[in-house]
DNA sequence: AAATGAAGGTTAAGCGTTTAAGCATTATGC
DNA sequence: GCATAATGCTTAAACGCTTAACCTTCATTT
């Protein structure tokens, strides 16, 4: 009931003014020793908890960012707002989400919901193929490094190429590479590496999941079935969501995984360890990159709010590319021969899942 | 540069009061037609955006709500957030995400956290087997209709009921039902509903694949072939991500769905659609959800706060369950005898997607 | 011993909004 | 034609915090 206490109840309650409480909680003022402690004590006592509002107010900071992603439906989102919402707690700030459903105009209109909201910096994971207007206020960009305008993104190209090398590594020399469509630069990037890693030393073809369904429907079938006839050994996908589907329609076709062919994805999505055969994959730090992109824009922000032109910020701004990790699980195996599925216990691999005790 | 004008910017420049300019942009006090008119015609010209933290300041309410998920890691997050942050911002709210990484303690200081930063109410989806303490302010919770202080949530029980119907239909009289473990009270919904469609009418065996990990490693196989071989020709899981992994281990094992056995789930994820064979489910009414939680929850707010004992909510308080949608795809068909993989075009059947222009 | 400085406070203004109370001015009732 | 009411606006206080400026007191320094 007793309505939160302030400042001034504690003021009142040892008789000083509420000046010296401020200082004396923030910390920046001049207090002596045990009037501080004083203070502080009868704070805890009063269960007092500073006002966000009264804050705010008097310092212009919200101390809240807004986290605006392309698509909240999207996967991956989970990971990405725990990553966001841990970093930006351990810095004391709140985050508040805006959803651009899937759209760019939409995008922009969420960003600006946030920023009327008050948010004093603002984390995008963009749209594919979107600049991000230069709003006045500070942003930090997580895409892809070769984004311009990018703050800090995994480097997909080179955990492309990690991939292409363990495909190669297992034996295989014609893949076939899953995407969804050419306009995302995180895709192209992984793409490239695993092109990279191929090139020389084994065939890789490309295949667009939209482009088959602009012309044969949503959810059709890929016709990889069709693919491994014609020689292919292994299916990159460039997300796990491909990889599954890839997973499932060749398992439908009489395929073995990963004795007939292997199937490789991207991001460790949450079922990637539980399915049967568990997928092999290539994880992001969210973690680092969450905590670089909050320290990133809680930098922009004490720089002094809305610069034009960025400025001065030394090892941040510019292209921070977090490494990726390889998950070796049992969706990828050597070539065997197309005939003869003798044992395959030459590579490591991982457990299911880090707490399991035994690795199926 | 200029920052954001405000009141005593547009009262200035039109030679009125800021009170004035308040009512005039509120609607609340007395101000003539034509003042008011040209009030607000100011402030569209200068930008005039008002601040949410003077607002709150005065006003005590912060116009934002906490959302907090059990396991933000659930794959069904998105969606929840997706309708939440919908609902709320139609209402003129914001969310702020907390985390409560799985465990209940978390759970508690998260939203003690989102309370600190000024949360006018909070929705929660709970953590299995969580009660909610009694915080001083206005919750929703979204769990199952069975739980007590529950405010809204689908109707697990009918939608199991459903669904085992929908499997009792197409012939199937001995179903598997897998479930993670027992203390989530949306599962046992969920189960109880698929038990009651199939009592006396078919066998309904239970599998948790909690306890078969805790024996035999996470990520376990579930010995889904042997009970096939038993007997069972359908398995009715009660999150798609299990249904995901029946349908995997099945397909591994050389099961064809649905021609063997069916393979069915729940919450219609975002791969529900494209697997092979895509996957029947049963879909909660998210948008539906979170609008009446947010409805109840600002009724609550704007009732007056921290009430003790709620009082005269009339139809808002007390048990909403929403009805779930049965979404018929391919991995569910009729018992087919176990030898002659005939035709079975007799049900109707969902497009993978609806956007869909060939259903495969 | 006077000037200087630091230490430990206090006062007061300001952040942008809301809102109760006050005060003219004009409309209404009888 | 006078009390009453409604209308349209202003004044002023309040919300809880921060921060610059100011004022003592006491310890140094010259």
């Amino acid at each position: 009931m007793a309505s939160r206490a302030n400042l001034s109840d504690i003021a009142k309650a040892l008789g000083v003014s509420v000046a010296t409480v401020s200082n004396a909680m923030s910390g920046k003022g001049r207090v002596s020793k045990e009037l501080g402690r004083a203070i502080r004590e009868k704070a805890k006592e009063l269960g007092y908890v500073p006002s966000l509002a009264g804050r705010a107010l008097s310092t212009g900071r919200s101390h809240v960012l807004g986290l605006v992603l392309a698509d909240i439906g999207h996967p991956l989102f989970p990971q990405f707002a725990q990553a966001i919402e841990h970093a930006a707690s351990e810095a004391g700030y709140g985050v508040l989400i805006g959803d651009s459903r899937g759209d760019i105009e939409a995008q922009s209109r969420a960003i600006n919901r946030l920023i009327e909201r008050g948010a004093d910096g603002i984390v995008v994971v963009p749209r594919h193929g979107t600049c991000i207007a230069d709003i006045g206020r500070p942003v930090a960009v997580i895409d892809s490094p070769s984004t311009p305008g990018n703050t800090v993104a995994a480097d997909h190209r080179n955990g492309g190429l990690e991939m292409g090398r363990h495909l190669l590594e297992l034996g295989h020399r014609s893949v076939a590479i899953i995407g969804l469509h050419s306009d995302s630069n995180v895709q192209n990037d992984r793409i490239a590496g695993i092109r990279e890693a191929f090139a020389g030393k084994g065939e890789a073809r490309l295949i667009w999941i939209g482009e088959m369904e602009r012309s044969h429907g949503s959810g059709c079938p890929l016709g990889l079935v069709g693919l491994v006839e014609e020689g292919v050994t292994a299916f990159a996908a460039v997300s796990d969501l491909h990889a599954l589907r890839a997973i499932t329609e060749l398992q439908q076709g009489g395929v073995s995984i990963p004795d007939d062919v292997s199937v490789t994805g991207f991001d460790d999505l949450i079922w990637a360890g539980v399915i049967a055969p568990s997928l092999t994959t290539m994880r992001m730090d969210m973690e680092r990159i969450a905590e670089i992109a909050i320290a990133d824009l809680i930098s922009q922000i004490d720089q002094g709010g809305a610069r034009d032109a960025s400025s001065d910020l030394p090892a941040l701004k510019g292209q921070s590319s977090i490494p990726m990790e390889l998950i070796i699980r049992q969706s990828s195996g050597p070539v065997l021969g197309r005939a003869a599925p003798g044992d395959r216990t030459s590579v490591h691999r991982w457990p299911a899942s880090s707490s399991a005790t035994d690795p199926v």
